[in-house]
RNA sequence: GUGGUUUUAGCUCAGUUGGCAGAGCAUCGGAUUGUGGUUCCGAGUGUCGUGGGUUCGAGCCCCACAUUCCACCCCA
């Protein structure tokens, strides 16, 4: 019985012209990463649920898709799940691995993973991230280096972005000067929806969550901070002055905004902007320190690229001490942004430079034989397969936007030639094997 | 998990109060027995998302499920 096919909700299938594009972006952004020193590891689809529940949130695991063994009946408690981020597996691997690894252990990491979501907007069950973290240093060199290569990424994309700078330590302060220490995951929640629902309702939800009238307006000055960095930071520290914790988390943001300048100079970009933004929450709770989200300026995205510091993820997988800091980029979010601004280069079309039509079998063997000695010098060469008409195989070349074809016939075979098309332009002429070598190599 | 939305040819989509299933693009063939992308002529294609129900009759009305997209929650 035929039945029609079909994928499950939220995933997708890439054609030939999309993985040309995916790649650019992997590719640009690994460049990025190698740039600065981080290695590629991988890690299993699947980890076991007690690597994976717990680290997320109540939402979190929620959103875990749970993996069935054959064995198992539908009601037990599944032992294996698929990964839902990079950075807790990353993690795990830490902490197996510690005895073969050199601190500070900078790693990169390009690979899907799953959330059991309802797929929306920008929104997928399966997608990439590509995450760079460094473990065993707690030195802020690295949340500057973090910022410079997101920086960096951008700009190759072409994307204008700006990136929100927070730190978990001065929402911790803010939380313990208002005097409701207890409540920072309901402050953080509440106020990270500051942009979209606006002060009023946020400072509602505050009180729904069981802030005092006192605590919420004590948090008014804070939500409305404004002006420069260097202004915001002034503000903080005041605020935040009885605060041990919060005046740790304002010194550090400090160092890191003071080293990013440190190292800029005239020629970098200014479309990159960087901001506190106190607003900032993020919702998983393994974060420590600073925290980072990126967003597109001239595309309606939610972010495509979050990070922070979490100075204990190993830890409960039994390694305490040992502090971490990185970045994800959401590569699916960021090919939706390139093309709705329409920003890929030319060459991502992946694709042959020269197709070999033929008259008949003949020809087809010589026209083989001048594609292994093009290949031989690095050059991508299709010969059509089948005897077609001409007519079908320069259709082919079309269709594929390949950029030469060499035409193949009797006259050809005689003269130890071929006919060589630019399929652009429509010229062409008669060429030797050398001249069709020469020809190709400069492209 | 909540609310709404979408699903008809390979693709994008029309389809009237319930009465024979349509267009454009793409594909294939020909005009052109050694030349594609432009032109002209011709042709094919459908379990109308799936399963039930109402009706003399359902692409259209009702129910369930799947799916698309969007918002909320949350997030890359």
């Amino acid at each position: 019985m035929a039945q029609k096919p079909s994928i499950p909700k939220g995933t997708r299938d890439f054609s030939p012209l999309e993985m040309s594009r995916r790649n650019y972006i992997f590719d640009t952004i690994r460049s990025v990463f190698r740039l600065y020193g981080y290695r590629q590891i991988e890690t299993p689809s699947m980890e076991q649920m007690s690597t994976l529940m717990g680290k997320y949130g109540e939402e979190g695991d929620k959103l875990l898709f749970r993996i069935q063994n054959s064995g198992e009946k539908a009601g037990e408690a599944p032992e294996k799940g698929l990964r839902y981020d990079l950075t807790v597996p990353f993690a795990r691997y830490v902490v197996q691995h510690r005895e073969e690894l050199q601190f500070p252990f900078r790693r990169y990491q390009i690979q899907p993973v799953w959330r059991a979501d309802r797929p929306q907007k920008g929104r997928y069950r399966e997608f990439y991230q590509c995450d760079v973290d460094v473990v065993g240093t707690d030195s802020l060199v690295c949340e500057t280096e973090l910022i410079k290569m997101v920086e960096e990424v951008y700009s190759r994309f072409g994307i204008r972005v700006s990136m929100h700078l927070n730190n978990r330590k001065i929402l911790a302060g803010i939380a313990e000067v208002i005097g409701e220490e207890d409540k920072i995951t309901d402050i953080t929640t509440a106020i990270d929806k500051l942009d979209k629902i606006g002060a009023d309702n946020v400072n509602k939800e505050l009180l729904e969550r069981g802030l005092s009238r006192e605590a919420v307006d004590r948090l008014q000055p804070i939500l409305r901070l404004e002006g420069s960095n260097e202004q915001k930071l002034q503000q903080i520290a005041e605020t935040l002055n009885q605060s041990e914790t919060g005046m740790k988390g304002v010194e550090e943001m400090r160092e890191v905004l003071r080293l990013y300048e440190s190292t800029r100079t005239a020629a970098d970009n200014n479309a990159f902007r960087l901001e506190i933004d106190l607003t900032l929450a993020r919702g998983l709770n393994y974060y420590t320190g600073a925290i980072f989200e990126v967003k597109a300026l001239d595309v309606q995205m939610g972010s495509i690229t979050g990070g922070g510091r979490y100075d204990n993820l190993t830890g409960i997988f039994g390694m305490p001490g040992v502090s971490g800091v990185g970045i994800s980029f959401g590569a699916d979010r960021i090919y939706d942004v390139l093309t709705e601004l329409n920003l890929y280069p030319a060459y991502t079309l992946e694709t042959t430079a020269v197709l070999f039509a033929t008259f008949g079998e003949k020809e087809r063997e010589y026209a083989m034989q001048w594609a292994d000695s093009l290949r031989r010098q690095g050059i991508n060469t299709e010969v059509y397969p089948d005897c077609s008409k001409m007519k079908k195989q320069m259709s082919y070349a079309d269709a594929n936007g390949i950029e030469y074809a060499a035409i193949v016939g009797g006259n050809e075979m005689e003269t130890n030639t071929v006919m060589l098309k630019n399929m652009q332009t429509g010229e062409q002429q008669q060429v030797s094997l050398e001249m069709l070598t020469q020809t190709l190599i400069q492209k």
